[in-house]
Order: C-alpha cells, then sequence, then structure tokens
DNA sequence: GATGAATGAGGTTTCATTCAT
DNA sequence: AATGAATGAAACCTCATTCAT
C-alpha cells in the first residue's frame, strides 16, 4: 500500500505518477521496470518515489488493487445483483461488454496483469497465495445458468468456467492489439457467444 | 544459437546445462533468472556458460527452439499429412491431445513460453517482429473443416481461430496445474470439444 | 561529458575524483586501467563513478578535453593574435615554452595523451577520424616566418611542422623526465631553437 | 623467451604465430590484444599458445627482441665499423635509410613499439630497468662527428642525441603512414638531413 | 515534503591460463 | 605435441534504495 503521503499528494501529481508506473510497466516485466525511469517520466526527484511507496513491489500492488478495482466498476452492478430478471446470456453478454470497456480505457493494465499472471514467482511474491477470484465468478455464473434451465444439467461447471474465462482473456488481448481483426466489437461479441452457445458443428437446419 | 562447443559436449552435460536452464526460466522471468543460478545448478563453473552461449538471450532462444521443435514432435504427422481421411472434429481432438502429451512431458516449457508471449518487450528482443503460426495453423483446419462441410460456410475462420488457439492455452495450462481439475485427461479433452462442437446451450432433445 | 551530477559535485570532490583519474591513466594504459581504483583514490562508492560519467571512455575523453583546453591556456594568446610584432624564432621559443609550462604543470596528463597518440585502435574509439591539429598549428606558424622573409622560401612546410611538432614532443618529454638532463628549461630551450635555426653544421665563422 | 617446442616448430606455423601476433599487438594495446585472437589467426587450437609461450608478456618480449635484432640487421653493419672512411652526415644518412628500410618492411612492429615506449608500466613490466640504446647511438655518432671536426664542438651531446632519435621517430611515422607526405623517402630523407645541417634559418647566401 | 547525490549488492561478461584427453 | 573444454579471477556496469540537506 502506498504511504499516506502519496494520498495526500496533490491529484495532478499523482495521476502522472501512476501514468508513468502504466507506461512503464505495461511495457517493461517487472524486473526489467526501472523506478528511475518512472520517476523521470513522471517528473519527480531521483528518491522521490520511497516517499510514496515502500518499494517498487508495493508499487505494483497498487497497480494491480487499482486493476480490480477499475474491472469492477465496469460491470453493470445492477444487473449481477438482479440477475433473476435476465437470461444467462445476456448475462454473459454483459460480462464481456464490460470486459471490452474496461479493456479499451484501460489498456495498459492487461498486459501488466497477463505478465503477472504467467509469472509465477512474481505472483507468488505479490500475493502470496494466489486465488483465482474471476474463475470463481464464472462458476456462480454457469450454476445460476444451470438453475435457470438455459444450460445443460450435466455440464462441467468448472471446466467450462475456465474455458469462459479463457475465452475472455483472448477477447480482450483481440481487442487490444486494435486492428487484428478488423470487425466492429459488438459483432466480435456476437460471435464469440454464438460460439459460446451453440459451438461450431454444423446442423441439419443451419 | 549455442556455439559449436555446445554441441561437442558429452549429452549428459549438455542436458544438466538445458534442464538446470529450464528450471531458472520457468521458475523467474527472463530478467529475473540468473546465469549463475543455472550454472550453479548445472555444475559448471562461474564463466563457462559464456563457453557455450553466447548470452543469456541467445539461451533462451535455443530453448524456445527446442520448444517449436518438440512441439511439432508431438502431432501425429499422419493423421496432419492425410486430413482427407479423418474428419475435422477428430483432427482436433488429435491436436488437442498432442498438446497435453507435450506440455505433460515438457512441463517447464509452457510458463516459460507464456511468460515470453505476455512479454511484448522481450518478445521483441527475442523475434524482432513477430508471427504466430499457431493462430495460421488453426485458421487451415479451419478451412478445411469448411471445406469438408461439417462446419458453417459463414463461421469466422480468424476469429474462430482465436478462440480455439486460446482454448488450447487454458487446456495446456490446466493440464500442468496438475489437480487443479481432478479429472482424467481424456475427459477433459472430450469435454471440450463437446463445447467446441455444440456450445453450452441446451437443446431440445438434450 | 561528464554527466550533469558531476558538475553539481563540490569543486574538492570533484577534484579528487579527477586527480584519482590522472593517477590511474598516467600509470595505466586505458585498459588496464581500472574504474575500481578510480573511485577507491578518490574515495567514494563501488558504483559511484557511474553517477558522473558515461563509462570509461567517457571518463577519458573529458580528459583529453581537459588537456586541450589547458594546453591552449598556456600558450600567450596576446602573442599569437598580434604575431606581426615578433619574429618567427620568438614566437616559436613562445611555442616551446608554454608547451614546458604546459607540461611541468600537468606531467600527468602527458603520458595518458602520448599512449592514446600512439593506440590507433583506442584513437579511433576515442575521436572517431582523428584530425591533428598541432600540426596545423605549426604550419601556419611557418608559413608566417616564411612571409616574413625569415625562412628559406622554398622550405616544405608539411615536413617541416611534422619535424618541428616531433621535437616538441620530445622537449616535453625530457622535461617530464625529469633529471634525464641535467639543465636548466631554459637552457634546453635555447639549445633546440638554435639548433632549429642552424642545424647542427660546423660553420666557416663558427 | 619462447620454450623449446616453439623452436621446434615447422618454420611456416611458427611464421604464422608470429604473424598473427603481429597483427594483433599492432592493433590493440598489451592489454586490450587476445591470445585468443592469435590463436584463431594462426590457426592453431585453443590452449596451443601455452605449449610455445610461457604467457602473454613472454610472446610481447619475443616481439620486442626480434625488433631489436631485426632493426640492428637493417643498419649498414660496414660502414659504421668502418666509420672513419665516411663523414658525419654521410653515416647519419645512411641510418635513417635503414630506419626507413626497416619500419617500411616491419611496419607492424613500429606501432607496438610505440606503445610499448609510451607506455611506462607495461615498459617497466616487460623490461624491468629499461635503458635506452637507441639515445646511446645517437650519442656516440655525434662524438663522432664532433672529434672528425663537422659539428661545432660545443654542441650539447645528449640534448641533440635527443632530437636526433626523436626525429627518426617522426620520420619513420611518416613512411608507415603512407600517403601522409606524396614524397619520394629520399626526398624526405635529403630534405630533414638539410634541416639537421642547416637549420631553417634563411641565410645571407640562400 | 522535496531533492538529488551516495551507496553497495549483485549481475553479466571477458579472457588468460590450466587441464584432461 | 595438439586439442579444446574448464576454470575462476576480475572487470564493468546497473539500479533499488538510503541519506543528508
Amino acid at each position: 500500500m502506498p504511504k499516506e503521503t502519496f494520498f495526500n499528494l496533490p491529484a495532478g501529481k499523482r495521476e502522472r505518477i501512476i501514468e508513468a508506473a502504466l507506461d512503464e510497466f505495461s511495457t517493461y516485466s517487472f524486473h526489467k521496470a526501472r523506478i528511475t525511469a518512472i520517476e523521470d517520466r513522471a517528473g519527480i526527484a531521483k528518491g522521490s518515489f520511497y516517499q510514496y511507496f515502500e518499494d517498487k513491489k508495493d508499487l505494483y500492488k497498487y497497480l494491480m488493487e487499482l486493476l480490480v478495482e477499475k474491472k469492477l466498476s465496469y460491470i453493470n452492478r445492477d444487473m449481477m445483483v438482479n440477475k433473476e430478471k435476465y437470461g444467462f446470456f445476456q448475462l454473459l453478454r454483459e460480462v464481456y461488454l464490460s470486459g471490452i470497456r474496461f479493456a479499451k480505457e484501460n489498456s495498459r493494465l492487461v498486459p501488466i496483469w497477463m505478465m503477472l499472471v504467467t509469472d509465477r514467482d512474481l505472483l507468488q511474491e505479490i500475493y502470496g497465495e494466489h486465488r483465482d477470484k474471476s474463475a470463481d465468478f464464472f462458476k456462480e455464473l454457469l450454476e445460476f445458468g444451470k438453475a435457470k434451465g438455459e444450460l445443460a444439467p450435466d455440464l462441467d461447471v468448472s471446466l467450462t468456467a475456465t474455458m469462459l474465462q479463457s475465452l475472455t482473456f483472448s477477447l480482450i488481448d483481440l481487442i487490444i492489439e486494435d486492428g487484428k481483426l478488423d470487425m466492429d466489437d459488438m459483432v466480435i461479441i456476437d460471435k464469440m457467444l454464438d460460439f459460446v452457445e451453440n459451438g461450431i458443428k454444423k446442423r441439419a437446419q443451419g
């Protein structure tokens, strides 16, 4: 956690520091990223960083907290709370949509987070034991879908959750690597949902 | 590329070095990984590493080459060459199976490769311009499936390729993180294929 | 060029570093000279050197700049600007005198510079293409002497410049290797000038 | 001194080694020069060098011995032994001529030797206490010239010897840096001798 | 709190030299 | 004697972090 002094900083400066940190960490892995570069880009003096943060890891953790916080803020709270009013696939659509909105507006957070997730040692250092909350979220959603009767009752929830999550990642990655697919975001989502709903096997009726 | 001296080494020693490198790079990100640690674990003297490799990057590249080479060796060449004899989903099944076999027997290569893929700067350093051959592979396979009439003719090949690839990653990850799911590999694959074929929507007939 | 931080240093410390560098480089050739030794002698911490200089070469270049700057400061500017008031040999005498004054007060710079000049590879590394300004200086002076009618009109300017320059080196070397000749500096200079003026052939009149 | 094994080597191989050494040491200063590079260029195996020489310094010393030996071989022995038959300036001319011949045919030895002479620490390491035999040579020659009555009786022998020596260096340097002066070697020598004989002052009679 | 110099652990890399075959 | 891998000292350099002002 940042020191108190960080939160006492004028908002502009605080933001400049965060921006600089995002720039650095989204470009370089944790160990290659340099505090000095962050200080330079933020326009603060050489050791000033340590007025605000315990150390490199402290800043990194904070960035990850921002990520979670931001991520949540993009989900339509109302829909999630009043699940019953919606169908499973409607909800899933909203989840993907929010994921996209988030990624588009916080594109630098995504690579940071991806590097973290694939770096076991770092993950350990940052979180101690890691608990994948995102998978839990999908599990819950799937249970709900089952209960509603929209999904096959014998569907394996754990595995499917993993797969849905994985698809989310690839969705976000597609969106960020702007131009990889020249397709409108909505179209992408709809095609992906169709894939999830119906698979890719050709059916008799089309 | 390793220096000639590396290939002149007795197989045992060469393997010890590679083993040590795999250990180190699968545990730590490229920049945190230490040559010294590799030397120690391989039981060779302080600067000896440089007898065999140009530098850290050189070793890393070599590991990635091994990965590609190994990966390919796990695919049933026969099936891929005589595609026509098989159905699309049979082929996909084989691809997933080979992915799993590979991952089980080379579990340390996977995290190394994942860290690389998520670290843009490193990717750039290692490969210059990166060309995702894996996605191409799936595209080709999908085109084949379309031609065979097993897939919907209006299926978006690029997007679907991305999704299939993404599912492969998560499959491999599941397998490696042994115990995350207590399910037999075959069962996992079959469920995943079912997901791909039919999606998760409940149908009238089942 | 040293970094800004170097010039921000208290004069005393800055001088200690330069002194240490002069000690090291005047004793050892560029590649044998050790940064660590300089740090030790200057009483600064292990990597501190790099706060002030880019690298070894950077420091070395700076020393060479100091040399040029110092060297120039020893010449009687007035005499050189108002050449016309003086005879050629008076001017040459002044040049030699200034050379001696410089060498006596900066005796450690001379060997550094000599090592540089004789080390083609280093010279290349330090200066890229090297332009011998010192020879140009003598050429100009000789042209002046010719114009004044003090020198033979068919004198070869380029060659003579080279020879005068060479004699300067040996003069400086003599002075520095104190005691090699037990003669007063003035006497040395006068004898050398006599050599330059009249050669060593015995003449009819003496 | 090289080991016996070196002299037992077939002449061709011995020469290849010396050639390679000359290449390396004439390009790089003692400490930058690499044994490995010499081995490579000579086409001998990695540690083979140590079959023939004690160490780097041993080879270097040997090269310097070759230099002296070669140098002497270029002087017209006959003239030096029967000095009386010749005039001082004739002898000096021969000295310069031999210097040039030597330098032209052994151009790589010159920079090696120059670097050595300007590197006090190395000189010390190589020779312990250094005795400048070359200056002695000129002193002797000058004494001879005085005795013959060709030089002014009050000429300072030590200083003049130093100057003559210095001019030799610059002469050799000029010759080696081929093209610096586009003048025939003979012309250079004659002009230089004229300089030594008569200085550069314009005389009444021309 | 801000500044920027100071510190030193620690990593990479080079290469002369040794050693086993 | 020849080969070429092995060794390890030692150098350069980076940078997170501390400290004095």
